[in-house]
RNA sequence: GCGCGAUUAGCUCAGUGGUAGAGCGCUUGCUUCACACGCAAGAAGUCGCAGGUUCGAACCCUGCAUCGCGCACCA
């Protein structure tokens, strides 16, 4: 490898990997492996999406998953691509529609505009998936599936025919969601409760049998009076039981209504009485059914007034008549009052304005599989939630399930495969394919719900032999707020089609939020582009600090001081690498046993705990912690101070064993990182040479294959003569080049300055360790000395190696000294008190367990003689 | 109204019964022969509040407060 440049630079790194990665076929599955397999379907973001920071934070997870299997010796698939997401499409394309050509989709017809649609999907769809390959994801991109793709569409047609023969789809003219701007039905989940700050108007009824005598009505919606049919009070309400059965004249569009009586009236909730307006309300719908009210619609499906007989309303926009009209009522006297009013407004997801009930023909699926859907997840069950607590949500949902309404009124979708009889529409064809005489049909207008296709997604985009290899997946990764979009319908449609549930892990992550807790939102322009983080700090240090401020499940407010973080990580790994082959020399993998000194023991038990820790936070999902584990080593131990203990080592003859400890923590090191820093570490791998003599598959074409480093075996250790001693010898070490650091900074001495240190050894020790200490405290020479005679006023501090003396030469304040020690004997005795007080109570030392009590005690001991020793190093002052 | 989460250093967050932790930020010194995207030392916390259990509570229990998210109601 060329000599690597003074900064690690991503942008060519990246490109140069990825391109290789694609051209080798590496993340391609096969199907016929014999290696067992691991897969992930990924949720398919729309096919108009642009990365944003929850891809990346979804994908980066997945990625890491799919890597961290293929280097445990699995058969990886993770299988990616698209959704045709009905609506937002559809607007997408009407929108340029409107903007280039001035025209809507009806000027186009039906076959042309879906024509434009597909030339739009092909031009700018997908732009997310170039995106995501810029992340580094490692997914099979030869089966990427689009939910519109013929076969997979033939699979949603037909799930509709099979669901409508076995009785659970059928059609129904009910109250449904109506989206005015979209021009559709929704489904319930696609209706977001929204506080809403509104005014209440107390609007006055005027009986019929008695003209002057009113009943006041407080409603929210004085636009749609002229759809009431009736007002309906509590039948057990005595303030109007006389009025029960009388007559009233509606205020607008004059009409005499009845006062009925209904259980579902709340008499607390303003008069009492309640305007049955059965079009344009669930609850009124369902009282207009119990006592065979009409129906009068006033609403265009754009939510524009349909009213002739008010022509001051008729036209008017549903919000600008509901003003309109409580001015009309004030005119005729018939508002009582106004006051302000907070309720939940139900809005759309896609639109964004409040959904209207509306009463419509539509298609309804009683859901399939419900009870086993509920058995499948849970402790002791097929799938498991991570976050476990969202199992609630889920059950909770399934448990109060109603069916869903699946038909959209758009042109962007799956088409429904139900015809109908020109002669009697209400004879019907439901197939695949067309009756034999289409002249005498009419085919059903509308579409299937966008999630009627994805809830296919995890077995409808393999073929049989990928089915039998990777079916079901290992894990899904994905937010919880589509728990009932996607989550709960898959799990449905794997128990009710392949008789299994479709993954046996799902993985919540956290929403990502701004500095201010805010939600990511266009609107709100919070929401930093993903491509410029990339190119800034590299798709490396982008997924690297994202996963250090993961935790699990929890929401993560961002910050991009975390992405910097990130890059300098990657930085500081490609400048220990730097360091390395600075050095010369091939690189060596084997250790020499005989050769090993106490810091290379040391790091390899570290690097073993590592090894330990991010494996076990990786099986439990806890990326975070993965990622806190593989920092800490890496910059805290392996570069702060083994490399940097190292050096003492490399101008000696045991160069050659320290390059090859380091190589063969390198080597770890690198493999550990891959999952989390796919390019870097790639990089390293070959450039370095750690790519040499391993067996094919295994690491020598790619770090991806190489093998995930297992921990340490008893045989390791034994052979290495690696033992906890090591580590208690080597941090009694670090305590005390950190005491003679104390003592340099205390006395303002430039840490660049080469000085004396004198060591009164505590026990013999060698002169290796001692040359260690000397170049980690930057020291010109290091003495050691059982009798040395400090002059007086020389610094001093208790290390567990002895007495540390910083000799100045008089420089020294004596009574600065003093004091400096005498701040830490009042420190050390307080902690000898606090030991104290603990081992003098009876019941701790009865209850706590021996070993804690026993650690009381070392305590205790550790503290009084170290208090002696202070004592006496300040007595010595003089 | 019901449920779920959060509340620990200035900030972002770890920490599930035994001496309060990390990164950033801050202060100070350092172009020490890998890295200033760096090195070293340091200051900084009544662990939201109030009770309880325990020899011992940030951690377990109860209640409360604040913030966020679901679900239900919503005329």
């Amino acid at each position: 490898m060329a000599e690597l440049s003074k900064a690690y630079e991503p942008g060519a790194v990246e490109a140069k990997w990825y391109a290789h990665w694609l051209a080798e076929g590496f993340f391609q599955a096969d199907p016929a492996s014999p290696k067992p397999a691991y897969s992930i379907v990924m949720p398919p973001p729309n096919v108009t999406g642009l990365l944003t920071l929850g891809h990346v934070l979804n994908n980066t997870i997945q990625d890491i998953l799919a890597r961290w299997a293929r280097m445990s010796g699995k058969e990886v698939l993770w299988l990616p691509g698209t959704d045709h997401a009905g609506i937002a499409t559809q607007t997408v394309v009407e929108r340029q529609l409107r903007k280039e050509e001035k025209k809507t989709r009806h000027d186009l017809g039906r076959e042309e505009f879906v024509r434009r649609i597909w030339q739009w999907k092909e031009k700018h769809g997908g732009i997310i998936i170039e995106q995501l390959k810029r992340l580094g994801c490692s997914c099979d991109w030869s089966r990427e599936r689009f939910t519109m793709d013929e076969g997979y569409s033939r699979a949603v047609q037909s799930t509709f025919v099979d669901l409508y023969r076995k009785g659970l789809v059928y059609r129904g003219r009910r109250m449904v969601n109506w989206d005015p701007v979209a021009l559709t039905a929704l489904s319930d989940e696609e209706v977001i409760p929204t506080a809403q700050k509104s005014a209440l108007y107390y609007v006055r009824y005027e009986l019929l049998e008695e003209p002057g005598k009113f009943i006041e009505v407080a409603t929210t919606r004085p636009e749609t009076i002229m759809a009431d049919v009736a007002l309906a009070v509590h039948p057990q309400d005595e303030r109007y039981r006389s009025s029960l059965g009388k007559k009233v004249w509606r205020p607008l569009d004059r009409a005499p209504l009845p006062v009925i009586g209904d259980e579902a009236i709340d008499p607390e909730f303003g008069t009492g009485v309640l305007k049955v307006t059965p079009a344009h309300d669930k609850v009124d719908f369902e009282i207009g059914q119990r006592h065979s009210l009409p129906v009068i619609d006033v609403l265009h499906p754009n939510g524009t007034i349909n009213c002739p007989n008010v022509p001051e309303l008729d036209g008017l926009d549903r919000f600008v008549a509901r003003k309109k009209a409580g001015e009309m009522l004030a005119e005729k006297g018939l508002l009582a009052k106004e006051e302000p009013h907070e309720s939940t407004v139900g809005f759309s997801e896609r639109a964004g304005v409040p959904i209207e009930p509306r009463l419509s023909d539509q298609w309804f699926l009683k859901y399939p599989k419900v009870a086993q859907a509920r058995a499948a997840v849970g402790t002791g069950s097929a799938i498991h939630f991570r976050p476990d607590r969202w199992k609630n949500v889920y059950h909770h949902w399934l448990e109060n399930i109603q069916d869903w309404c699946i038909s959209r009124q758009l042109w962007w979708g799956h088409r429904i495969p139900v015809w109908y009889a020109k002669a009697d529409p209400t004879t019907v064809h439901v197939d695949l394919a067309p009756p034999n005489d289409p002249e005498n049909w009419r085919q059903d207008p509308d579409v299937l719900d966008t999630w009627f296709s994805s809830w296919l997604w995890p077995f409808e985009t393999m073929d049989d032999a990928t089915r039998a290899k990777f079916y079901p997946t290992n894990d899904l990764v994905t937010a919880p707020d589509i728990i009932f979009f996607w989550v709960a319908r898959m799990i449905m449609a794997g128990l009710e089609y392949t008789g299994e549930a479709p993954f046996s892990d799902v993985f919540f992550t956290g929403l990502i939020r701004d500095g201010q807790g805010r939600k990511m939102s266009k609107s709100l322009g919070n929401s930093p582009n993903p491509l410029d983080l990339i190119e800034k700090y590299g798709a490396d240090g982008l997924r690297f600090g994202l996963m250090r401020i993961a935790p699990s499940g929890q929401d993560i407010r961002f910050d991009e001081k975390q992405i910097e973080e990130g890059r300098n990580f990657a930085n500081k790994l490609w400048n220990a690498c730097r360091f390395r082959q600075m050095q010369g020399g091939e690189t060596e993998g084997e250790l020499n046993p005989a050769g090993l000194t106490s810091d290379d023991k040391w790091i390899l038990l570290r690097l073993d705990a590592a090894i330990r820790a991010v494996t076990q936070a990786l099986e439990e999902y806890n990326f975070s912690e993965a990622a806190q584990a593989l920092y800490r080593f890496f910059w805290s131990e392996f570069c702060d101070w083994y490399l940097e203990a190292s050096k003492a080592s490399l101008t000696t003859d045991r160069k050659a064993n320290s390059l090859a400890v380091i190589d063969f923590v390198l080597g770890h090191a690198l493999r550990l990182f891959h999952p989390f820093l796919p390019f870097i570490t790639e990089e390293l791998w070959n450039g370095m040479g750690f790519n040499r003599d391993l067996p094919a598959g295994q690491g020598a074409q790619s770090i991806q294959f190489a093998r995930w480093p297992d921990p340490f075996d008893d045989d390791f250790r034994q052979h290495y003569g690696l033992t906890p001693n090591d580590e208690e010898f080597a941090n009694a070490k670090f305590e005390t080049v950190v005491a003679g650091r104390r003592l340099r900074r205390d006395f303002n001495i430039a840490s660049n300055k080469r000085i004396l240190f004198v060591l009164k050894p505590a026990s013999p020790l060698a002169e290796d360790e001692a040359d260690v200490l000397r170049i980690l405290l930057n020291a010109e020479r290091l003495d050691l000395s059982h009798s040395y005679d400090p002059p007086k006023g020389t610094p001093t501090a208790l290390t567990p190696l002895g007495e540390l003396y910083l000799p100045l030469e008089g420089l020294v304040d004596l009574e600065a000294e003093r004091q400096r020690l005498g701040k830490e004997i009042a420190k050390t005795e307080a902690e000898l008190v606090t030991v104290r007080k603990k081992l003098a109570n009876e019941n701790f030392v009865a209850n706590a367990p021996a070993a804690v009590v026993a650690e009381h005690r070392q305590r205790e001991k550790d503290f009084a003689e170290r208090l002696k020793q202070l004592e006496r190093m300040r007595d010595s002052l003089g």
